[in-house]
DNA sequence: TTCATTTATTGTCCAGGACAAAGTGTTGAC
DNA sequence: GTCAACACTTTGTCCTGGACAATAAATGAA
């Protein structure tokens, strides 16, 4: 019976585009109404069937909007605007290494696995954990997402790039397995905020210094965090945020658990979401660079007088 | 001025609700238009708020329906009905080793990390890689996820676990890098999918059988699928469905995939997830057990008449 | 400046009707 | 008895168009 609808009215149906571009339903019905855009097909049912090239631009907006232009806008444009948008790079990376970093985005854009890992792992050598991390990789995932946002980068070359990382994370870490070590600290991070390398990436850094780690993994809803912490017995817990988490939801949520949990256990909580929130948090130490980690570290040891070991 | 109004009229929003048991917010509004269940309350705007006890029998519902009971029979039964089913496993999980996997569920429930990691690498030292993700592993995951929806679990320790065999996969993978073999196999999930551990196995059960993995991690677009297949010159590509993962977007997005992936490269899909999909889909090869994972692997290689190396 | 208040924008929720896809039961042919 | 074709039931998703809360932007006061 399906016998040539599909290839006449062809397009995709609206659970699909919702899937593939990540906006509701709602919102693409919304949208349809109030700004005109996009303007599905119609199957035999009256069902919405939206054009490839619609869900395309509707991707590009989306990825627009996560830059934080606001739907208003971009829905007013043409095409040409769009990508003019596109292009315009306001970023300037404070890294002298600017140009092997360009190096680094080469392979990454090349999918070049093999090459990318040696490279990780010459680098690592050379550089030791901490200066990898803060020199290469940090900066690296700052281009990766620019670039994606830029649309110089698929989601695919960004995954891959991901699961490299993480690959080399989990390796280098599962061969430095401490059995104890002081402060004991829990890893997580709040319900919505997806991203695992952030809180590898500490875990790293924590291990080299004696920290011993209870890794959660991501989204751990707070009253959760609060039982983990007091079963696992940990002297602190720490959040992750990446850029994508709302600086508001961030705070509140530092809040609600800080109230939660007992005086004796620190708060901390580090990533580049961490940066855009300026007013401190009672009880919180907030560690938008990687050397307030240090700081944190060792103003814990000073109070508590413990050694690493 | 969030007083109070947030502990006199206590509840879950749908949005929550939807997020909690998966059961999507059209579905959870015509269940209480047909059944009369749930009843949720209203906050002062007339949107509905679930109590806790209904989300949890909600849970509890979609869990049965996983295991084939239909919405109409489950709604009509009270709470005691409801538990007896849930007593009632005809899962006689195929493996004998029903005893062995209460001493498992108690390491978990004591989140007694160091042990669940020794008996890990015992189990699998003796059982080999195949033997124990099929006999220890994934039966365990299904108790894990059904303790966790039967509340004798927290979240807390469900993470920790996942963290715990995350680790242990990928030090395994780690240590078995292939450097080539054939079939070339994508592996990833549809957006919306964001369980990685299927994955692992996946590519775990793979490598051994001399596979070249991909691994790009969960939830790509389906355009970028094909750009990352393409690309990356891979035969096959597998996907990976979670039994939260609804059965008809599951094989809506197959079927979109299928339609634009080149005949020649082929499309499996795995998981729990599977298991709800009847019907086959043309040009798809299901796995719902693990054994078909091998089925399918040596039709591959009988068809294009290549060994594993 | 910085903070508080108003106004605009934008996403989510609601109701209740409709229908297709999937499941169940029945009939009849082999 | 098995299987295929058919009708009937169940069930989830999609529809419209209105409403409103949450967020961001703009404005005014300290």
């Amino acid at each position: 019976m399906n016998t040539e609808t599909t290839s006449f009215v062809s397009g995709l149906p609206i659970a699909s585009v919702e899937r593939e571009t990540g906006l509701s339903k709602d919102t693409l019905r919304v949208w349809e109404r109030r700004y005109g855009f996009p303007t599905p097909g119609r199957d035999a049912n009256g069902e919405r069937l939206y054009a490839p090239t619609q869900v395309q631009r509707l991707t590009q907006i989306k990825r627009l909007m996560d830059r934080g232009y606001r739907p208003g806008k971009l829905l007013a444009l043409d095409d040409a605007a769009l990508i003019a948008l596109d292009e315009a790079r306001p970023s300037v990376l404070a890294t002298p290494d600017v140009l092997q970093l360009d190096t680094w985005m080469h392979l990454v854009k090349t999918h070049d696995s093999e090459a990318l890992q040696r490279q990780f792992y010459r680098e690592l050598a050379k550089r030791g954990l901490a200066g990898f991390v803060q020199d290469i990789v940090a900066p690296l995932i700052t281009r990766v997402g620019e670039a994606w946002s830029r649309n110089e980068l698929g989601i695919f070359e960004e995954h891959l790039f991901s699961q490299h990382l993480e690959k080399m994370f989990r390796t280098v870490l599962a061969n430095m397995q401490p059995q104890h070590g002081n402060p004991r600290v829990l890893l997580t991070t709040l319900s919505g905020e997806e991203h695992t390398l952030g809180l590898l990436m500490v875990e790293a850094l924590m291990v080299v210094e004696g920290v011993y780690p209870v890794l959660l993994g991501p989204q751990t809803p707070i009253d959760e965090i609060l039982r983990a912490a007091q079963l696992k017995q940990v002297d602190a817990v720490c959040l992750s945020f990446s850029s994508a988490y709302s600086p508001t939801l961030a705070a509140q949520g530092m809040r609600d658990l800080r109230q939660m949990l007992p005086a004796g256990i620190e708060l901390w909580a580090g990533g580049y979401g961490v940066k855009a929130i300026r007013k401190p948090i009672d009880g919180v130490c907030l560690m938008p660079e990687f050397q307030d980690l240090y700081d944190c570290l060792e103003k814990w040891r000073t109070e508590h007088g413990r050694n690493p070991v």
